[in-house]
DNA sequence: TGCCTTCGTGTGTGCTTTACACTTTAATAG
DNA sequence: CTATTAAAGTGTAAAGCACACACGAAGGCA
């Protein structure tokens, strides 16, 4: 069915930056692309707005489509509108970041054509989608040292080193063991369990989780999460 | 002219929220529409994208076309995309927040139905113009405490106590005068001119312009303007 | 000449940040 | 069962920064 307007419209897509954490490293999730332009290159996932749907419903439709995750913690990030982005036509995209925890990790990696990168050893990307993925990876640098969304990348259990590893990786600098600990745990955020993580021949290591009411009101508030 | 597509697509909108700083206070400007829907109500300045132009492009277009400002501080902030926001059809708005000094602010108030309006007193406006502005403002406070953008809401000269004003003004307490001046000299960005400000019957101020080079240096590199 | 009003300036205190090294713990290998 | 291995876990001192706070200087005007 044909649908027709006074002037011409540009297409409204959405795109998804997903970074995930493992391995010791901040990683990207991305597609291979089946069809033209750009076949076959890699590409982050994401596709066109339908009308009938909001901007935030269209991301969590496309990630869920065509990676599999669902119920990730997903923000909006910037709109990427320059005219010949697309060489096909005018297609103006509202570019999204997801972060999302290693147990989807794998499960969404089964999904058709979908890949983890490490951001450190990216692959040429279609479209404009170094500069997209440029922009979140400023953001979450920016947004990690007032906002405690580094736990969104952690599994529900986790010990102090691995949150530190997650910074370090993030940030891209090394910080000292006693301060990180101490920053960390003076928020009041995380709850140690009875548990431990036992690997390899040494102490093993105290897990945590994080108190998720507290965690929504310091959110909601504004924090900083300085280390 | 038609155009016509296989599916429905949203029309794509631009929407600026202009700051002014003026009276000692922290003012919007709005437009009066004068047509439906929202008819005579105040509305931000902006209209729709052009297939040919980027998002940038549009927003200082319509800029200059609704209020006559140009060569201003412009930003994209949000992009607006709830399936109701237009009560005609589905437009999706990629929202803009822009400074200007006083200068141009009685430049801009000449053009047709242009009006500045105070934060603290603002009338109710079309569309989901509110949340557009209530966003911007969230915005312009966190920015004012990690990039030294006041400035770009203050005339070429200005003393000490103006800039105060304007922090005061944003972020809506007050300030310590002498603390405030050491840190607004530490980073070396003010530079004091020959000239004094006289204004009534007392010590006249010290004039001061910003430095652009240290300026732009400090914008990109993230930079810490604490007060 | 005195009054009025805003401009402009410095220091001490307490808190936060930073730098830094050794003991503890459990698994594994011999 | 003992020794080895490797990461976990812990405290303190020094420096830097943030904050609170009060009075003399300058110039217009009556």
């Amino acid at each position: 069915m044909a649908h027709t307007y006074e002037y011409p419209r540009a297409a409204l897509t959405v795109d998804c930056v997903v970074f995930g954490f493992d391995g010791g490293e901040l990683q990207v999730l991305l597609i291979r692309r089946g069809l033209a332009p750009f076949k076959d290159k890699w590409a982050l996932p994401g596709g066109f707005v339908r009308v009938e749907e909001t901007l935030d419903d269209a991301a969590r439709r496309e990630l869920e489509e065509e990676t599999g995750l669902r119920e990730v913690f997903l923000e909006q990030l910037y709109t990427f509108g320059t005219v010949k982005r697309d060489p096909r036509e005018r297609v103006v995209s509202v570019a999204y970041f997801a972060l999302v925890k290693p147990g989807a990790v794998t499960a969404a990696t089964d999904a058709a054509e979908a890949k983890w990168f490490p951001v450190s050893d990216l692959p040429s990307l279609a479209f404009d989608h170094a500069d997209i993925l440029a922009t979140a990876l400023t953001r979450l640098r920016g947004k990690l040292t007032y906002q405690p969304i580094g736990f969104e990348l952690l599994p529900p259990k986790f010990t102090l080193t691995q949150l530190q590893r997650l910074y370090e990786a993030v940030l891209g600098e090394h910080l000292d063991k006693r301060n990180f600990r101490k920053k960390a745990l003076s928020y009041d955020l995380l709850i140690p369990l009875q548990e431990k993580h036992q690997e390899g021949p040494h102490r093993p290591a105290q897990l945590f989780r994080f108190d998720p009411v507290k965690y929504e009101k310091l959110k909601k508030k504004g924090f900083l999460f300085e280390i």
